[in-house]
DNA sequence: AATAATAGTTGATTTTGTCAACTATTGATT
DNA sequence: AATCAATAGTTGACAAAATCAACTATTATT
């Protein structure tokens, strides 16, 4: 009978098994945030359209890295709890303009200190240095890994759009 | 209207959404590696089956962090496969201890290799220091992390086990 | 003017996660 | 020994999310 160390034990991990550990595990804490909020989820959604003074469904699936239809029922969402608006854009009426309501801005402070606190908290005896250091790493492993070639996304970019990621 | 350089300029980015970007792209390049086996998923729990003699469905839910249900379904596919294969714990039979199947383990150094493969390319670039740092950062920050108080995950953990992550 | 490409939408489907209720078995209490 | 609580696993119902193909509207290309 295998005992609780065996669980845990690390034996040649993929990475992404620890990066989905600590996703998880991150926007459980910083959901632990928002209980007062009168809606419950997409809440970095909002602050990068909170970010922009707009911007169109296909640059918030190209950013997120998922399919342009999950992002109409994300915008569904956000747009039914009066978050953000769609507007027709006057020089290329194909595309929405997503725009975050004012509603939808006095949640981005919350937000934005909610992220800073878990930020906070994951870094947690990480020196000045180490943090910096950590966010490159993470960039320049993303810049290697994004590279690859990759039996299923590729299909997904060679349809949608062939802007280089 | 916003440009490309827009969609992926960096904004006080809370971390999960680089790790989430990150396990995707890994999973995709890593993927690309099995389009010849006759099983499609839960390539790393295989080997973390294969890895163990034996494991219980309860320690694989607390490893991977998901419901036990979830866990039961994982393991019907797997099965189905012939990958692996359910013995009732003599010493205690109300566990099923998963135990790896011959065809299960001719997959182990395939999957095995093709993670090494991945990893290295995502760690192209780094120092064997570097490495090893970033290694040893992101236990520490998954530390950091899973202690937080998690609204969602806390009430899991409460009715399913208390044992400490 | 015709055709292709792009942005967004919709509906159908699949997949996945979640929850509660259930069986079987073991452990603890008296 | 009898009872009650806890644990491992299973099941079915349900909900949330991702995916895909077909569709409209608009713009770009030839």
């Amino acid at each position: 009978m295998e005992d609780e160390e065996n669980c845990k034990s690390d034996f040649g991990t993929p990475l992404a098994y620890k990066f989905t550990l600590l996703a998880k595990n991150y926007y459980g804490a910083a959901t632990a945030h928002f209980t007062d909020f009168d809606f419950d989820k997409y809440f970095y959604v909002l602050m990068v359209i909170g970010n922009h003074e707009k911007i169109t469904q296909q640059c918030l699936a190209k950013y997120f890295d998922i399919d342009k239809a999950s992002i109409v029922r994300i915008i569904d969402y956000l747009t039914e709890k009066g978050l953000v608006i769609r507007e027709k854009n006057a020089l290329d009426r194909r595309e929405h303009m997503i725009v975050c309501t004012e509603k939808g801005k006095t949640y981005l402070p919350k937000i934005n200190e909610a992220f800073n606190l878990v930020n906070n908290s994951a870094f947690k005896n990480f020196t000045e240095q180490e943090q910096t250091l950590f966010f490159e790493m993470l960039n320049r492993m993303l810049e290697n890994i994004s590279g690859l070639p990759a039996e299923y996304y590729e299909l997904k970019y060679v349809k949608s759009n062939n802007v280089s990621k």
